[in-house]
DNA sequence: TTGTAGGCGTTATCAG
DNA sequence: CTGATAACGCCTACAA
């Protein structure tokens, strides 16, 4: 009743568990005899035998294993967690197209540890709205290659791969195709770890500070009454999430809200506010996955390719649609 | 540039690889002198020494890497996704605090390949929404006992445990509590692939078949138009998710509507409906871990004890607290 | 108090 | 065409 090993499998066929793993694996550059070809394999069958990846990954060194690591912080939104599962879904679902188990992990702000990419040996790393400080961090413990895709987060370095909406085009967008026509004049949007990216955010909008309300979660039970202060306005929303939560008062305060919708659930929404999709060809998290694989292919870690470049290089921008 | 090993701290450090081992991982039938333990230490610390949880995996035979299997659907709703996020945080915060990691895996119902359980060598598997016919591939798969945890799902089956929030309870409470006396005429709630758990849900709520709405990714449409039919009436609706949506159309139809909070999630909720909460103390989340724990700690799989017994024995409910 | 050696399940190199 | 055999990094009797 033991797991069942390649030993098994040779003693059973009267081969070497060598020849055993060549079968198993399809290696090219050794020629089988079909006969104990198909023996060694229906053997396999009939024993229900499954691969080890452990013992696979210490031999090869590569544990088929890819990190998602999501920055948790005390007064994140529940949004942020509801995103994140979103978010979780699609990245596994192209890892297990592509051979790769993702390991989820929560990250504290406060107490940043990292060990789990060094002690699980994982392949590659999505790391999700980081700050600065655990950025730099990173950066050093990183230096020895482990490909990094960095999401949702502002920063300004050559080193890694930044993959996030694009805001700014955005907000330039609905400010000047004159068909559309639409001009903002509040927005709310959220606290991320990653304050470059909040401020970026706010930037890009144009609209003046005392029309802008960054939630968190301490600070929800202010939102009504900033909204108030907005009666008859036109804003924006930069998540489903939230805008799940200004929708409430659209009608009341006559409000002409558009959402962008950086979560992935357009479903959400009601139907008194207007959704800004992303483009589901340039998707956060395919592109982000794309970019892992090509990183992944590549033997010497590119990184280092291009650090006498414009440090704003190696963003990589999902695309909203116009609405 | 390396990755460093025992072998480096040992070199480094003049003793064997066998002394590193029992110094950091703190074998307590070995003594050491505190002049090499604290030498080693230095070394390891300075030379930044991370385990190879790998390697220890293969030699020792736990990997501790469990398992979160989530069934998926092609017509699942979006809420289906979000609330896994937030179940995907607490296992996960559950695992690293007990010193495991968490791997997440989305199985899809039509072809429900659970080989991550054994390529893996997971230690323990949290599997939600079952239907039964999945289910019972998996009993033959694991009766060799990795610890299973069945989460949302209703299934008869004295072999593993099955966590999930207690409806029939509420329902009961909800009836027969004459101070708050909520008699609800309507239910909305949600297509399960484990169709038992529709059922009993809906069997618990003792509503009439013609005002239950049962919905999933296929007739969110229908909603609307269902809740007309109810105007004025008071009824149940099974998750905060749905809550949201139903909460769109409380004003216009005087619908006066109770939300069992089953997602973690309600701040989601506006203030036109009333949430009923799952107990802190017994989140499903809390109950499923420290169920996982007790299994992984009981040597021989204690599965075989009560065969005989009810069948509809090892169910665990979280409760809700009252309105 | 420390070291030696064997083994966990697999892959890969080199002979036969 | 197939089989020994040596790694991979770590743990753990058993010796010294």
């Amino acid at each position: 009743m033991r797991k069942v090993t390649m030993k098994d499998i040779a003693r059973e066929a009267n081969v070497s568990s060598a020849t055993v793993s060549y079968i198993i694996n399809q290696v090219d550059n050794q020629t089988i005899s079909e006969d104990t070809r198909s023996r060694v394999l229906d053997i396999a069958k009939k024993l229900n035998y499954v691969p080890n990846l452990t013992a696979r990954a210490l031999v090869k060194g590569k544990t088929g294993l890819l990190g998602l690591l999501l920055m948790r912080n005390s007064n994140d939104g529940f949004w942020r967690k509801l995103y994140w599962g979103m978010l979780t879904e699609r990245l596994e679902s192209l890892c297990k197209e592509n051979g790769y188990h993702l390991l989820v992990s929560y990250i504290d702000t406060t107490n940043p540890s990292l060990n789990i990419v060094l002690e699980r040996e994982l392949d590659g790393v999505f790391l999700v709205d980081v700050n600065s400080d655990v950025f730099n961090d990173i950066s050093l413990h990183f230096q020895m290659g482990v490909p990094l895709i960095v999401m949702d987060s502002y920063i300004q370095d050559p080193l890694f791969f930044k993959v996030l909406p694009d805001y700014e085009d955005t907000f330039v967008k609905l400010r000047d195709l004159s068909q559309i026509d639409i001009k903002p004049s509040f927005l709310v949007t959220e606290s991320f770890n990653n304050k470059e990216l909040t401020d970026h955010i706010i930037s890009s909008s144009q609209v003046p500070a005392d029309s802008i309300y960054v939630l968190d979660n301490k600070n929800l039970q202010g939102l009504s009454s900033f909204l108030e202060s907005q009666r008859g306005k036109t804003g924006i929303v930069t998540n489903e999430f939230i805008g799940t939560l200004v929708a409430n008062e659209t009608a009341r305060l006559q409000l002409e809200v558009y959402i962008l919708c950086t979560g992935g659930c357009p479903h959400i929404l009601p139907p008194t506010v207007k959704p800004i999709l992303i483009n589901p060809e340039a998707d956060t998290a395919i592109l982000s996955f794309e970019l892992m694989q090509h990183l992944l292919q590549t033997p010497i870690p590119s990184m280092v390719t291009n650090s006498k470049e414009d440090p704003a290089s190696h963003f990589i921008f999902s695309k909203f649609m116009r609405p």
